[in-house]
DNA sequence: AGCACGCCGACT
DNA sequence: GTCGGCGTGCTC
């Protein structure tokens, strides 16, 4: 390489800072450049007001709209080379999608040891092997040294050398290492602490790829077929039918090409069993991103993946975050799956990143489900995806069909006695029973049999859950407790009853129907504990007769093979709620709850009960399964100018005074229409109209919908009026987000 | 978001 | 006489 003259030093470095203000900030460089020269990417140490902060540089220009003297330097430029370019792109992506602060965006994408000014390099961990020299019969200079020819001796029995950290563990000291190394016995070598094939163990572990079936194998062919560019691909397959497998085998692909794969799971979804699976079959490590990580753990995660020495990437929504040195393709299983969406902050959907990021790299992008989202299955209905269907299931049952069952009349634990019947044989057939039900507490309140009340949260616009371990009433929607009540606060009277039921009540009820069988109550209450779902999983695994009762958790990824009849308690709940989206939702929840039913050796049952047996999405659900629904749904979508067919942004306002938060939305609303207008934009403007649950922490909470038939026009329309917001001194008593795309109106 | 400045109530 | 409430304003 020739000498290179030093790059020219800009006058003027735009920095983004972590602050919710939509705008870099111009500094001055300082004395020193950084190894490279000043590129965007590099961190910098900068003062900010009366403090000090870690700001990323975005920009190297000559000019500012302010006077250079009035710039003040960065205090130091915290890397020798930039944060990976594919990282700045996507949070920069993110930052004019979602309409939010670079700097904030930065901040959060980043892990929290960069945040802190951390340096970001690989830490290491020391390994000392023997040297050919150390390996001959006599080896010089040890006669007067016993302990290091005992540790010599040690070393000899690991031809692959031991760390550090072992060899103190057995009383040897530093010194003694030394001095080994240094008569040129042993070798000291340093290796990255993550990702490195030799801390992950035995290679021998890894598992053969499974046989593929016909379906498997034509998906898999066709997203090899293009391994080069970006390729967009929705497997949708049946539960059971095998989309892991696919998945692996096309990393393995991947990988043998040098390219890194990263997987997004549901925040579910990363169980241990899940990961071991790709862990077992991989001789390459898996990094695994998580929420039990240590800071130093992410860290060295994301330099592994940054490096490139991190061939595989698994984790949950902001591993979308992660950068990659030789992106290979990138997997979203159960893409339809709610938890990609982040609900503050910035409300990105991890799957939408992942395909602009796929399109960005030139790489193929599979979307997993058994269920998919109504808007990647109507992409891929019309050609924008490639559609590769997996219909067969691995066992020999046909997938469990939901049997719907009339809830009116006498009930038991929520249970009608037919049901409970069922359960009864299921049982005494030495199977298992899971009972889904959404609501976790006792009952979903308390009501007085007197005069009518009922236990309201007065913080809420909510009824208060009834618990009885231990016995409180509490809102789900703000962190309130109260006490039980002895008598009806209205009327005095004693006759206070639990109205409804939920988890526990279920629990209750089916344990004193079936005492000599064993009862699992699943829910968040329940799981608390670090391990306890696990612990209960293991337990049921093991196949004895049990019943399992619990909410959404129990639903997605867990497998229970000797679950043969899926009981859900109300399909109602769900169905008949506000949201446009409900009815999709509780469609993909249903299906992935009957997916749980005889995947072993026996065919399972599911029984729905409901109120409305002849509602005809859901005899369009359980006749002919969801893809007939879904096929249906989005016809509706159509038709009413909904998503997909429709791009929707949505102002969510909320302060403790109403007043506040209605003049606001007034004021915004009438602002935005009049700049729609002057505009020409097709974007039309719906509220302000209070939220679905108005009053919610004591906060009331107002909202304010956009929507349009182009993303550009929906785009402009909303940074207007978040520029607007931004400039209203009323806007500040106001707490107020602009979400794109947003996955429900709550 | 932070953080300071600033102007009005109950305490050593 | 101060400590401290949170309104208002600014951050290159």
């Amino acid at each position: 390489m020739p000498d290179s003259p030093c790059p020219p030093v800009p006058r003027v470095l735009g920095v983004a800072v972590p602050s919710p203000l939509r705008r870099l900030f111009d500094y001055r460089p300082c004395g020193e450049s950084p190894p490279g020269g000043w590129q965007p990417g590099l961190r910098v140490q900068v003062p900010f007001g009366r403090r000090e902060v870690v700001g990323v540089v975005v920009e190297c220009r000559d000019a500012s709209e302010l006077p250079l003297s009035s710039l003040r330097p960065v205090a130091g430029c915290l890397d020798g080379a930039p944060l990976p370019a594919d990282w700045l792109w996507l949070c920069r992506f993110a930052a004019r999608y979602y309409q939010h602060a670079l700097g904030d965006t930065l901040h959060q994408a980043m892990p929290g040891l960069l945040r802190q000014g951390r340096a970001l390099e690989a830490r290491t961990r020391e390994r000392w092997c023997v040297t050919v020299a150390g390996h001959q019969d006599a080896p010089p200079g040890l006669a007067r040294a016993p302990r290091q020819a005992e540790l010599l001796s040690m070393l000899r029995q690991h031809p692959h050398g031991l760390v550090s950290q072992a060899i103190l563990a057995q009383s040897f000291s530093r010194d003694q290492l030394r001095a080994l190394a240094d008569k040129g016995l042993v070798a000291r070598h340093e290796e990255p602490l993550a990702a490195s094939p030799a801390a992950e163990g035995d290679a021998g572990l890894t598992e053969p790829a499974l046989p593929l079936n016909r379906e498997q194998a034509v998906a898999l062919a066709a997203i090899h077929e293009r391994l080069d560019g970006f390729h967009p691909c929705l497997l949708h397959g049946v539960t059971g039918s095998g989309k892991t497998e696919v998945y692996l085998q096309l990393i393995e692909a991947v990988i043998g090409r040098h390219r890194q794969a990263l997987v997004l799971v549901p925040e579910i979804g990363l169980t241990p069993q899940n990961l071991a699976r790709f862990r077992r079959r991989f001789r390459a490590p898996v990094v695994a991103l998580h929420s039990g990580l240590t800071d130093h753990e992410r860290l060295d995660a994301w330099e592994a993946a940054a490096s490139g020495r991190a061939p595989i990437v698994l984790g949950t929504r902001s591993a979308i975050f992660t950068p990659l040195a030789r992106p290979g393709v990138i997997i979203v299983d159960e893409e339809h799956d709610g938890s990609y969406k982040q609900q503050d902050g910035l409300r990105y959907h991890a799957r939408d990143l992942a395909v602009a990021r796929a399109h960005h790299h030139h790489i193929p992008l599979l979307l997993g489900s058994a269920t998919p989202s109504l808007e990647s299955l109507q992409r891929a209905l019309h050609g924008d995806y490639r559609h590769l269907r997996l219909t067969r299931r691995a066992s020999r049952h046909a997938p469990a069909r939901l049997e719907l069952v009339d809830l009116r009349g006498r009930r038991q634990g929520g249970l009608i006695p037919p049901v409970i019947e069922t359960v009864r044989e299921t049982l005494a057939a030495g199977h298992q029973v899971l009972v889904f039900i959404n609501r976790r507490g006792f009952a979903p309140t308390l009501a007085c049999h007197a005069c009518g009340w009922m236990a309201e949260c007065d913080h809420c616009d909510a009824r208060m859950t009834l618990h009885r371990q231990p016995p409180l009433l509490a809102c789900h929607h703000c962190d309130r407790r109260r006490a039980l009540p002895d008598t009806c606060p209205e009327c005095h009277s004693v006759d206070l009853r639990p109205l409804g039921s939920g988890t526990e009540r279920t629990e209750e009820t089916l344990a004193s129907l079936f005492p000599e069988v064993p009862v699992h109550r699943i829910d968040r209450d329940s799981t608390r504990r670090r391990d306890a779902l696990e612990q209960m999983l293991a337990e049921v695994r093991r196949g004895e007769p049990c019943l399992l009762v619990g909410t959404q958790m129990l639903a997605k990824g867990h497998h229970l093979p000797h679950v043969t009849l899926v009981v859900v308690v109300n399909a109602d709940a769900g169905l008949y709620a506000s949201d446009f989206r409900a009815l999709e939702h509780s469609a993909q929840l249903l299906e992935q709850v009957a997916g749980r039913a005889g995947r072993a050796a026996h065919p399972g049952r599911v029984l729905v009960q409901t109120l409305h047996t002849d509602d005809p999405h859901l005899r369009l659900l359980a006749e002919r399964g969801y893809d007939a629904l879904a096929s249906q749904l989005l016809e509706e979508r159509r038709a009413a100018r909904l998503p997909p067919f429709r791009f929707l942004a949505l102002l969510r306002l909320e302060a403790p005074r109403e007043a506040a938060v209605v003049d606001l939305g007034g004021l915004a609303a009438e602002a935005l229409r009049q700049r729609i207008g002057e505009r020409g934009l097709e974007v039309d403007c719906l509220g302000p109209v209070p939220a679905p649950m108005e009053r919610r922490q004591n906060r009331y909470h107002l909202q304010l919908m956009l929507a349009a038939d182009r993303r550009s026009q929906l785009h402009e329309a909303g940074a207007w009026l978040v520029t607007w917001l931004e400039g209203r001194p009323e806007a500040r008593r106001v707490r107020w987000s602009l979400d794109i795309d947003p996955q429900t109106l709550a």
